[in-house]
DNA sequence: ACTCCACAGGAAAATTGGGGTA
DNA sequence: TACCCCAATTTTCCTGTGGAGT
């Protein structure tokens, strides 16, 4: 029997397509209309080369204009010219987003040895601390900590780890340790303690977002290192970076729309990309990111989302939270699951607003009282789906749904103006 | 002006669970 | 094994609030 992996490799070779350029975990070697961004960290972080200690930097600007493939480079090129007496740790702070984490994950990052590696769990703070002062006094080699996404320590607790980061780059021994701090929010400084930002925004690097034009050169320069036979047409291309200008600039966005309208031209057996793959390749990406932060989301996060969709469905207007409180439960009682309680669902339904799943919006109906309204703006039959594929909820047929016939003050007829308000909402 | 609904959201207590130590 | 420490997660308790009804 064939095996009908291979089977699959017989029909992609012909195209012999390699798109691995435009991954997004791809760091390439030239950053066009970036030069004076590069320039002025390698001025900044030289120092370090002649045995000073460097500025710790910060780097502004909007999501895909290049801060993190940038000084990936950077950073490479910085420790290769070190000759293995420098050392760079790259932490992405929205996964590592807490004091704690942060200083187990530079220690371990300093550990030569598996035996050196500390658990993730149970140690004291001050222990970890300490632990980390003593390595970096052992390290001889000058550390660089990039800290990306960091505004999203100070979202979570309010600075204090950043202090207590900095600290460490004193208390070492002969603080050989700067930080490169990666930030979406030019307001970003603004909201830290005076001792963290004196210390932390000694010098800073701005990343305009990218114009069409830019990012039109950005895409070509990446095309020059794709071997394939499959032609991109010049107005799909320029589609690409004109929906990437348009998302702030974005051209992470553009590349990866460039890279999915070709595998959907190649799945097809077409020769050349034009525009109508880059429309679907939209479709797809924004299909898949719905997908992705469904799938990524905890167990009860699902059935309230799931308890979302199944509410609205059922009253054919948005839900509100008692609603989708009730159903919930009954939701939970069927796979039997432990509820939640009503203030954790609450947080869970902000938390949903947040990532954008639902759109919510809170009214008051004067003596009707005062709640949100929630709905799933898009998709909903495929969101339904994508829930249902959790393991856990495989057991789900589906339940006895309840709705609030009657909101005192708000007549069953007359959400009309309940979808007014969310359609003013999405305008903003 | 005052009431009162049905929540929102802050603060603090309680629970959970990994890991260390005696 | 029993017990302590600690961080993270949830619950409990609470005060606050917009605006229709009175």
């Amino acid at each position: 029997m064939a095996n009908p992996f291979e089977k699959i490799n017989q029909e992609q070779t012909p195209a012999m397509d390699d798109l691995s350029v435009l991954s997004s975990s791809y760091v390439p070697e030239n950053f066009p209309h970036r030069e004076q961004q590069i320039d002025s960290m390698v001025k900044s972080l030289s120092s370090i080369m002649r045995h000073g200690r460097a500025s710790n930097l910060l780097l502004y600007g909007k999501s895909g204009t290049g801060k993190t493939s940038i000084s990936r480079y950077v950073t490479q090129l910085l420790q290769e010219a070190g000759k293995g007496s420098i050392k760079v740790v790259y932490i992405n702070c929205q996964i590592t987003d807490s004091t704690y984490s942060i200083l187990v994950y530079l220690v371990n990052s300093l550990s030569e040895r598996d035996e050196e590696r500390i658990p993730p769990m149970g140690w004291t703070l001050d222990r970890v601390y300490s632990e980390l002062i003593t390595r970096i006094g052992q390290m001889k080699k000058y550390i660089v900590v990039v800290l990306d996404e960091i505004d999203k320590l100070i979202e979570k607790n309010g600075g204090d780890s950043l202090y207590v980061i900095l600290k460490a780059s004193d208390d070492g021994k002969e603080a050989n340790l700067s930080i490169i701090g990666i930030t979406n929010y030019t307001s970003f400084a603004d909201n830290l303690d005076a001792r963290v930002r004196s210390r932390l925004n000694q010098e800073s690097i701005i990343f305009q977002p990218y114009n069409a034009t830019q990012l039109r050169d950005i895409l070509k320069d990446r095309m020059g290192g794709i071997v394939s036979h499959t032609v991109v047409e010049d107005s799909a291309l320029n589609l690409c970076a004109a929906i990437g200008a348009r998302e702030h600039g974005d051209a992470r966005k553009a590349i990866d729309l460039l890279r999915i309208s070709m595998e959907i031209a190649i799945r097809e057996g077409k020769s050349r990309v034009g525009e109508a793959e880059v429309y679907k390749a939209r479709d797809k990406f924004e299909t898949d990111v719905i997908k992705e932060s469904i799938m990524a989301l905890p167990l009860h996060s699902k059935i309230i989302l799931l308890s979302v969709v199944l509410s609205q469905k059922f009253a054919n207007r948005p839900a509100y939270t008692g609603e989708v409180y009730e159903n919930y439960k009954r939701i939970c009682e069927e796979i039997s699951v432990q509820n939640l309680g009503f203030r954790r669902i609450s947080e869970i339904l902000s938390d949903l607003d947040d990532i954008g799943l639902i759109v919510s919006v809170t009214k008051s109906m004067g003596r009707g009282g005062r709640t949100r309204f929630i709905r799933v703006p898009d998709h909903i039959d495929s969101i339904e789906q994508h829930i249902l594929e959790d393991e856990q909820l495989s057991t789900f047929k589906g339940v006895k749904l309840t709705k609030q016939e009657k909101l005192s003050g708000l007549e069953d007829e007359s959400h009309q103006d309940i979808d007014d308000i969310f359609n003013s909402q999405r305008s903003d």
